[in-house]
DNA sequence: ACACTTATGTAGCCTTGGCTACATACTACC
DNA sequence: GGTAGTATGTAGCCAAGGCTACATAAGTGT
C-alpha cells in the first residue's frame, strides 16, 4: 500500500468520491463505541450499588433475594454479583448474613443515584411521560458523561 | 408466611414503618431492569446494523475488518457479531466477501440510524456539547423507547 | 424438639462478546 | 507465475451474567 492516501481498498474502489454521506473519523468513531462498552461494563456494579443503598437506608437490610427480586433475577445470579461488587472492594458481607457498601460502594451508590434521579428529571422536563421516563431512565442513566449530566441540571434549572 | 401483609422479613423486621424513603413496587422495578438488560442484548446488533448500512450507503462495501476497525475490536469479535447477525436473519454474506443487509437489518438500521440522530439533537438541544453528545449517544440510544424518542421529536420542534 | 418454610450458598451449565494465535484466501506487483 | 501483504476465517481461551438443581442454614410455629 505504500503511500496510499486513503481507507482500505483490496480492490481500488474509489474511496472518497464526493457527494457520498461521509462517516465520522475510524478513530473517533472507535473511541465512542468503546466509552458504551466500558459504560456498560460498571452498569451493573452502579445499579447494584445503588439499590443495596436503597435497601439499607429504607430501614432494613440488603438481603440477596431482595436485591435478586427487585432486579428481576434469580438469587444465584445475584449473589454472582455482589460477589464481583465485594472483589472490586464496593461491598462486604460475612455469610448468611445481610449485604453492605464499603465506603466506595457508598460513593458510587450516591453517585449513581444522583444521576438517576436527574436523568428522569430531565426526560420529564423534554416531555416524555412520568412511567416511560423512569423505565428508560434505568437503561440510559449508565451512559451519561459528568459533562451531560452537568449540562441536564443547568438545564433543569432553567 | 400464611396470610402476612407485607414483604419479606426473615427476623420480623418492622417492614413499612412511615417516614423512610419508600422504595419502589418491587414487581414494577424488576421490570425496568428488566427492560434495561434485554435493550442491551439488542445494542449490539443495533450497532452493527447502522454500522454496516452506514458502509453500504457510503459507497462502499461493508468489510468485516473495517467493520471490526470502526467499533474498536478485533476482526475476530466483529466475525462473530457479524454471524450472530446473519443467524437472526439480520445480515447476509457468502465467505470472503463483504456483508450485506436483509430486509429486516436494512429496517432495523434505518430505525437505529434516525433514532441515534434524535438522540444527539436532543442532548445537544439541552445544552450538551456536540462532541460529548456523540459520546453519549452511542450507548444511551440502545435504552430510548419508542415513547420517549417521540416526545424528544415534539421538544426539538420547539 | 421437630417439622416446615424460607433464605443462602454452591455447582455446573449456557450465551455473549471480548481476546490471541494460527491457517487460509485474496490481490497486487514485479 | 511467485511472493508479499492484507483480509478473512477458525480454534480456543476468558469473564460476565443469565439460568436450574441441589445442599445447607436459619427462622417459625406447634
Ligand atoms: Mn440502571
Ligand atoms: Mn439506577
Ligand atoms: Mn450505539
Ligand atoms: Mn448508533
Amino acid at each position: 500500500m505504500s503511500a496510499n492516501e486513503a481507507k482500505s481498498t483490496r480492490k481500488g474502489r474509489p474511496a472518497e468520491t464526493i457527494g457520498e454521506p461521509a462517516l465520522p473519523d475510524e478513530t473517533e468513531q472507535a473511541q465512542r463505541f468503546e466509552k458504551a462498552r466500558s459504560a456498560q461494563a460498571r452498569a451493573v456494579l452502579e445499579d447494584y450499588a445503588e439499590l443495596i443503598d436503597d435497601l439499607l437506608t429504607s430501614g432494613g437490610e440488603a438481603r440477596p433475594t431482595d436485591i435478586a427480586r427487585r432486579l428481576g433475577v434469580s438469587h444465584p445470579t445475584a449473589i454472582k454479583s455482589i460477589a464481583r461488587l465485594k472483589r472490586e472492594g464496593l461491598a462486604a458481607s460475612e455469610v448468611n448474613r445481610g449485604v453492605f457498601l464499603t465506603a466506595a460502594g457508598h460513593e458510587l451508590a450516591a453517585r449513581a443515584r444522583a444521576r438517576h434521579r436527574v436523568v428522569v428529571d430531565l426526560l420529564v422536563a423534554v416531555g416524555v411521560p412520568r412511567a416511560c421516563a423512569e423505565l428508560d431512565a434505568e437503561g440510559m442513566e449508565h451512559h451519561v458523561s459528568d459533562i451531560a449530566l452537568a449540562a441536564f441540571s443547568r438545564f433543569l434549572k432553567r
